[in-house]
RNA sequence: GUGGGUGUAGCUCAGUCGGUUAGAGCAUCAGGUUGUGGUUCUGAGGGUCGUGGGUUCGAUCCCCAUCACCCACCCCA
């Protein structure tokens, strides 16, 4: 037998309506906020996840599907949706264009990680970017967003929020912490020591005790905040009040590509187990220039879409459509016809058998139709369809020349 | 990539200290006298016990490998 791929799982029909019903939410919200729907490719030169993520970064380092395609193009699945989106803004020129563009995005996105709960190598993001606006009301407008998609769909969640500084206080902030993690000297873990050079942020959330030992003095950029940057956060902070949105300041929060600049944002769900992030975003003021753009700044979030599925609380499902069946051989042929006139209007799902009422009445139900409606030896004689409501339990003789006209 | 666990019917799981026809519940299908479901009773079908090797007279069970899934690390959505 032949399997998926590792990591790489079917949607069938029942979680496929949960997934379309996400899909559908999100995207209804998304538009109310003014934002258009953009598809990129799957498929991009290597070049670009390698300028944008971040070669530092694991998703670029290890976790890329990289080859090398019969045109000895170096191109690669895309692992995140941000970097295609951003690379069609520039070339389509939208960034000389000047003014806003906002877009939201969904699809499969690639990593070629140990899968695990909440974690795949196929899996699908809904995300949106946001381009030319420097207020920090649309970071806030982000999170406004993200917080409604989760209310819409019943999602418990918590909000951490950080900010990462920008090319003024970064730099300085970055250099000050690995003065002081070299400080400690040997006392660090192999994976500090790691950090250190790759991503310094990220030695603060160690799991190890004995490096937070010794990192309970460690300088915290939100402590070194330059004072744009400063008065942006407690901006941020205001309105997230002001709209009732519960956060956590959480400093230790890094996002992982190395694109993102002061507001930084994640929301958790403590029910998923260990992969508990189901939504993040940030800031990337500097992506759009790194990318040969001309400087934009730029605002976005993505959501992952397999970690909210288990969370998704579905509206009640309601008995809709048709069931046909013919409780003789000779019964099949008008109840095709029927079948026909139907799907003009509504649902219809035909069995091929013939088979007692009550086998129809079940196969009606199992399929959660509205209608049961079929011809047996006495319609056939009447040139009538019997009809049974199964939610108001009525059921009516209807001549077939007045079934559905 | 590292460490640990699991893999028996469509689903959830028993079971065999290695021995002849591998079980249950749910689901499916068929019946319970003439054509009424989601809530009854009876019966039936359905498994090369993840895959490939090895040990053995004999393996679903023991050993090795492999694949997949699960959990944690790591990383991130």
């Amino acid at each position: 037998m032949i399997q998926s791929l590792r990591g790489m799982n079917d949607i069938l029909s029942e979680d496929y309506e949960r997934f379309e019903y996400f899909i559908t939410t999100a995207s209804t919200i998304a538009k109310r906020y003014g934002f258009h729907y953009i598809e990129t490719p799957l498929l991009e030169e290597t070049a670009l996840f390698k300028r944008s993520v971040g070669e530092s970064s694991d998703i670029v380092g290890k976790e890329m599907y990289q080859f090398i395609d019969k045109g000895e193009n170096d191109v690669c699945l895309r692992p995140e949706g941000t970097a295609g989106v951003v690379r069609a803004f520039v070339q389509h020129k939208l960034d000389k264009k000047g003014g806003i563009h906002r877009f939201y995005y969904h699809g499969a996105m690639f990593r070629y990680e140990r899968p695990q709960k909440g974690r795949l190598r196929e899996f699908h993001q809904f995300g949106v970017e946001s381009f030319g606006v420097d207020s920090v009301y649309e970071d806030a407008l982000m999170i406004m967003m993200v917080a409604d998609i989760l209310k819409a769909l019943g999602i418990g969640y918590r909000l951490k929020l950080n900010s990462l500084g920008d090319q003024n206080c970064m730099p300085a902030y970055r250099e000050k912490l690995v003065s002081f993690v070299e400080s400690c000297g040997d006392a660090i873990c192999g994976d500090c020591e790691r950090r250190k050079l790759t991503n310094p942020i990220r030695v603060l959330d160690c799991k190890n005790e004995a490096c937070q030992s010794h990192y309970v003095n460690a300088p915290k950029l939100i402590n070194n905040l330059c004072d744009g940057c400063q008065s942006d956060f407690d901006t941020l902070k205001t309105i997230l009040d002001q709209h009732a949105i519960a956060y956590e300041i959480d400093t230790n929060l890094v996002r992982g590509l190395d694109y993102y600049s002061k507001t930084a944002f994640e929301f958790v769900s403590d029910n998923i187990g260990s992969q508990s992030a189901i939504a993040g975003g940030g800031r990337y003021d500097r992506l759009i220039e790194f990318l040969d753009g001309k400087p934009t700044p730029a605002v976005g979030f993505a959501l992952g879409i397999e970690r909210l599925m288990e969370l998704i609380v579905m509206p009640e499902s309601v008995r809709e459509g048709y069931y046909l069946g013919a409780m003789d051989s000779e019964a099949i042929a008008p109840i095709l016809l029927c079948a026909e006139k139907i799907r003009r209007s509504d649902k219809a799902v035909v069995e091929y058998e013939a088979r007692s009422l009550k086998a129809h009445l079940k196969g009606a139900d199992r399929i959660n139709a509205r209608y049961c409606a079929v011809i047996g030896e006495n319609e056939l004689a009447q040139n009538t369809i019997w009809v049974k409501d199964l939610v108001e339990k009525t059921e009516s003789l209807i001549p077939l020349n007045d079934f559905f006209v």
